[in-house]
DNA sequence: ATGGTCGGTGTCCGA
C-alpha cells in the first residue's frame, strides 16, 4: 500500500498538478492538507473519476481544510476538533482490514515563537499537546495506526537547510521540537521517513515561496511527516519525497511524500 | 538585517 501526504495549497487550483502526481506515485490513499475549499465544492468526482472513490473531507472557506482521498474501501471515518476551534485541521478512517488513519494539519504559528506574545504560537503550541495527550491514551495497543500530515515542525538538524540560522524561526525552535518529541514518545509514534532514511541526511518537504530561485541554496525545511504505531515499523517499504514536484508548473511549496507499506 | 511570494473570492490575512 502506498500512502502520500501532500499539502497543495488549494486544491481546486492545484488539480491539475495532482494528477500529474497521481500518475506517476499511483498512491492507494492520498491525504492533503491546505484544500482551502468548503466541502459542497470539493472536487470529488474529479478524485472519483481518478479511481479515489472513497473519500473523507472537511473544509472551510479560505483557509484550512484535509482531506483523504483513497482507491481502498473504508467504512470508518471521522473528524475532531482540536483546541476548542471548529478549524478543519483532522480527518481521520479505518481502511477496512487496514490501519487507522489520521491527517493532520498542524498550525504553522505565526512568526514570533513566544506563546505569551503570539496567538498563532499558543495555538500551535496547545494543539500539540492535545495530539499528546490524545497519543498518550492510544498507548499500550497493539493496532496499526498512521498519523501524517503537515506538522509544521523540523525537527532535527538534517531536516533543515541550517539549523543555526532557523533556531529562533518558527517551525525549528527548540520549545516546538521539545514538544513534537514529547507528542513522538507518547504516542510511541515512529517517524517513517527518517527511520527508513538516514539519520543525517538532508531531508526537505519544503521550499519558500519567497525565493527567486527554490533550488539556488536549496533553503527547505522537512515540515511533512508520516510517522506509524510500533504495529507497522515491521511494514515500511520505502519513502519517497518527491522533489521535483517543487518545479513543477504552479507550484505548492510543499511537495508530496509518500510512504510504502507492506 | 531585510524582504522576498503565494492563494483566497481578497482590497488583507495566513502561510
Amino acid at each position: 500500500m502506498k500512502i502520500t501526504t501532500w499539502n497543495v495549497n488549494s486544491v481546486r487550483l492545484r488539480l491539475p498538478l495532482i494528477e500529474k502526481f497521481i500518475a506517476k506515485m499511483e498512491p492507494d490513499v492520498l491525504c492533503l492538507q491546505e484544500t482551502k475549499v468548503v466541502d459542497d465544492l470539493f472536487p470529488a468526482e474529479a478524485f472519483a473519476n481518478l479511481g479515489y472513490t472513497h473519500q473523507k473531507f472537511a473544509g472551510m472557506k479560505s483557509y484550512n481544510g484535509v482531506a483523504i482521498l483513497s482507491k481502498l474501501p473504508f467504512s470508518t471515518s471521522g473528524k475532531m476538533d482540536w483546541v476548542g476551534k471548529e478549524d478543519c485541521r483532522h480527518v481521520e478512517v479505518t481502511l477496512d482490514g487496514g490501519p487507522e488513519i489520521h491527517n493532520f494539519y498542524i498550525p504553522a504559528g505565526g512568526d514570533v515563537p513566544d506563546p505569551a506574545e503570539n496567538d498563532k504560537f499558543a495555538h500551535k503550541l496547545g494543539f500539540i499537546d492535545e495530539m499528546t495527550t490524545w497519543s498518550a491514551g492510544l498507548k499500550g495497543g497493539k493496532k496499526k495506526r498512521i498519523i501524517l500530515g503537515d506538522f509544521n515542525i523540523a525537527p532535527s538538524e538534517a531536516d533543515v537547510w541550517s539549523h543555526k540560522q532557523l533556531l529562533k524561526v518558527v517551525s525549528h525552535t527548540p520549545i516546538e521540537v521539545d514538544r513534537l518529541a514529547a507528542l513522538a514518545k507518547a504516542g510511541d509514534w515512529i517517524d517513517a521517513v527518517r527511520h527508513l532514511s538516514s539519520e543525517d541526511e538532508k531531508l526537505f518537504s519544503w521550499w519558500s515561496y519567497r525565493a527567486r530561485d527554490w533550488t539556488a541554496a536549496d533553503r527547505g525545511r522537512r515540515l511533512d511527516h508520516i510517522w506509524v504505531s510500533p504495529a507497522l515499523k515491521g511494514s515500511l517499504e520505502f519513502v519517497d519525497i518527491l522533489r521535483e514536484a517543487r518545479g513543477w508548473e504552479t507550484p505548492s511549496d510543499h511537495v508530496p511524500v509518500t510512504l510504502k507499506l507492506r
